[in-house]
Order: structure tokens, then sequence, then C-alpha cells
DNA sequence: CCTCTTCGACAAGGTGGTTGTCGAAACCGT
DNA sequence: ACGGTTTCGACAACCACCTTGTCGAAGAGG
């Protein structure tokens, strides 16, 4: 004996992922801003991806696990802000569905690339194997139910 | 080549850690509601732990990092639960130090024995060293100051 | 003593979510 | 073809939680 290192206390692993998980939120949103994306908020990067071709408010309230109203009221600022575009439907008067502008499909392709760079940094940082098995750990101890795309309007 | 597998996309990261952050916390509520604490909601732990011995309303709010109205919220809904208690202080007659009753002790050591168990689980899982590895990663990547106390009013 | 600061409370406002309701439109079984 | 049911999107009301600004009371210091 003597060799063995005394573990961590457990409440630091939530502070740990929540901290690398803001890390990498807020390096994300400021590479957006420097690459013509100011405005966007971790939720509209969900709200971007859900939308994908032609999704309709509803849908996209389900998709994000929220109300349609509340989804009603994100696509409505992305619409504003220039990155979704409200188009008539040809076999459905009741709905407008939604779909990504250029704009929008710039910042998504920009969001990925930001990723993989995070995700690069990582590697750089401590070698690619740690990093899979980071991902690979992680993924095994969590249930896959609490990945959803609804993680947005968690906390409360 | 050949031997290289295709490392993840950089967007899974935040996904997995997020997500690894709501099942802990989630399993922890669980938890303190099954040990006699059902009410208690995620900023309530940090503000428990944050009241120290005796910290005022504004101090609490300073260490939680949010307005001093939020924090008199929030620690005049732990005073209703029999959480916390407002005594007199005997030098300063404008405040009123905040102090953790029985019962918020108990929900601290609640939670911290809950914690560990779950890292316990953890390290069941995946073994002791990839437990201490995600661990010291985690730590690595993230900047100290990202994994503060003000974790609660995050998102917006 | 007078001034500056701090505490805690009040009011007003913003954000972002919820449920409930409603008319219009589509779907579907008969 | 028709009538009942479902779904869409909008409106209103409400709630949770946070913010800034203001204010009187009380302490701190020249």
């Amino acid at each position: 004996m003597g060799a063995m290192a005394t573990s961590r206390s457990g409440h630091e692993l939530p502070l740990l992922l929540l901290g690398a998980f803001r890390a990498l939120v807020d390096d994300l949103h400021l590479a957006l801003a420097e690459r013509g994306h100011p405005g966007v908020r971790p939720v509209h990067g969900f709200a971007l991806q859900a939308v994908g071709d032609g999704a309709t408010t509803s849908e996209l309230g389900r998709r994000l696990g929220v109300s349609k109203q509340a989804a009603a009221k994100t696509a409505a600022a992305l619409v504003t802000l220039g990155y979704l575009e409200e188009r008539a439907s040809p076999t459905d008067r009741r709905t407008r569905p939604l779909h990504r502008t250029a704009h929008g499909d710039d910042c998504l392709r920009a969001s990925a690339e930001t990723f993989d760079q995070l995700r690069q940094r990582w590697v750089d940082q401590l070698g690619a194997d740690r990093v899979a098995a980071i991902e690979d750990d992680l993924e095994a101890v969590t249930r896959a139910d609490t990945r959803r795309a609804d993680a947005p309007g968690w906390f409360g």
C-alpha cells in the first residue's frame, strides 16, 4: 500500500462536467461572433439544427421538447435575425414550414467547424485516446434519453 | 494506416458533458427526495453550501453570482422550507445573517454522500482509473474560473 | 458631525417558459 | 359528399426567475 491516490470527492464531478460544457459553449459563441454570428444564443443552435428541412412550428416544439408557443417565439427570433424563413406549404395551408436561409446554413456550418476545432484543442492537450475515452465513458454512464435535444430548457 | 478509428464529431462532446451532468443532478435529487428532502432544487444546494456560517443576503448573492434580490428570494424560499434561519447580528443591526438549520445540515450531508455514491457507481462501471482520468482531463481543459459557484443562473 | 458606503426591501421591467382557447384547415370514416 | 376529430398557429393570461433603479436605515471613517 501507499501508492493509493486519494480519489476526489463526488461533488466535484458535476462541477467539472458543467464547467467543461460551459467552456465549450462559451468558446463556441465567441468564435461564432467573430465569424459573423454575434447574436446567436445556445438555444438557437439547437433550433437551427432541429428545423431540418421544412419543419413546422409545432414540429419544432416537439423536437425541442417545448411547447409550440415557445418554439414559435424562438422561430420568430430566428426569422428576425435572418437565420430562418417561413415558406408556404403547397399541400397544407395551415402551416408555414421553416427553412434555413443561407445565413442559417452558414451558422450551422460554422458551429460544426468550431466544435471540431475545440475538440481538436482537447486532443492536442490530452491526446486522442484520452478524449475518445472521455466520450466513450460518458456515453456509457449516461442514459441515452438524457442526451436529447431538449437540453436548453433544462435547469428548473 | 487502417487501424485509425474515426473520431467523433466535435458537437457530440458538449451533449455528452451536459447529459452526464444532467444525469448526476437528476439522480441526486431523486435520492434526496427519498431521504426526506423532496422539495430541494439544484440552486438550493449551491445556496446551502454558499451560505457557510452566517453569510448575509448580499454576500450570498455575491458568492452565487446573482443580484442580492435574487439571492434574497432564494434565501426566503430556503427559510420557508426550513433549511435556513435568519439570526440577528450582534454587531450590525442592518443585517440578518443566514445560518443552516439541522435540516439544512442534513441536506448538505445527504448531498455529499449521494454524490460520493454516484461517483462510486461510475467507478464500478468504468474503473477508478478511468474516472480519475476524466476528472483530471476535465480539470486540465477547463479554465478554473468556469467552475465557479455561479453555475445555476447560467443558460441565457 | 458629516459623508460615504452597505444592507435589505420595494417597484418595474424583461425573458422565457407554461396552459387554455380559438378559428381555420386538413384528415378520415361512413 | 359529409360530419366528427385532429392539427396548425395565434392570442391571452399566467408564472418563475432574473435584472436595474431607488430608497430609508444603519454602520464606518475622516
